[in-house]
DNA sequence: CCGCCATTTGGCTAAACTGCCAAGTGTGCA
DNA sequence: TGCACACTTGGCAGTTTAGCCAAATGGCGG
């Protein structure tokens, strides 16, 4: 992969935070975030994993940039950093389902001819 | 993860679309096609990779409904589906641009005080 | 039908990711 | 100071992913 080291950097920037939110439990907690900062307790009870693995999970997007981290006492609230993630999510939402509406024409395209 | 089989196939099906472009190579072959519709040989000599490689990059991207392709002849054009994604890359550049200026910021509050 | 070209698929190894347990860190309270 | 609580980090085994080569597929011009 041979390029410009800027646009290198860029897209792993990008990827790092694509990485991110590339697995289910990440974009739950993620989803949640939405609505409210959220304890590294209550986002454990929430996709139901062991604490030390949310809390490696929170680390990563953290990372990234998607989210960030206040500690308040005891407790560390973590809350939405990337707002722009929720745009996206109801995107990708809206054209999987425009996909798999397609997909269910194509197939039904011979016994209910149009 | 104990949840609402609905909810978790929703974010099943998410964070495959994330993870088809958690990878610098197919988030450059997706910043190509947001221009135009691209055959795997040009594909192939953007990132520099062997063919093959590209090949199974193309094949994650379009399983996730990122892109889709299209025989002509020999070649296999593709083309990007998932439109949105050019509005979230603007978005996550500029968060992460953000970020840094902030990081900026912090790291030199001391040697310029406001 | 044959050879050539563009692309995909199979197979293999190295690297990265996950998730659990155990151990470590930081905070508040007695 | 000591203990309980909230959370993070280290470490390990199992799984997934990346990228190369080699082999197979599909289409086109003879």
């Amino acid at each position: 992969m041979l390029m410009d080291p800027r646009t290198l950097a860029r897209h792993e920037a990008r990827a790092q935070v694509f990485k991110a939110l590339a697995h289910p439990s990440r974009l739950l907690m993620v989803d949640e975030l939405m609505q409210s900062e959220r304890c590294v307790c209550e986002l454990t009870a929430l996709v139901g994993s062991d604490m030390s693995t949310v809390s490696k999970h929170l680390s990563v997007l953290k990372t990234a940039g998607v989210v960030a981290d206040e500690r308040r006492g005891a407790q560390i609230w973590y809350r939405l950093r990337m707002k722009c993630v929720a745009r996206f999510f109801a995107c990708v939402d809206s054209e999987l389902q425009r996909q798999a509406r397609e997909q269910f024409d194509l197939v039904h395209a011979d016994t209910v001819p149009k």
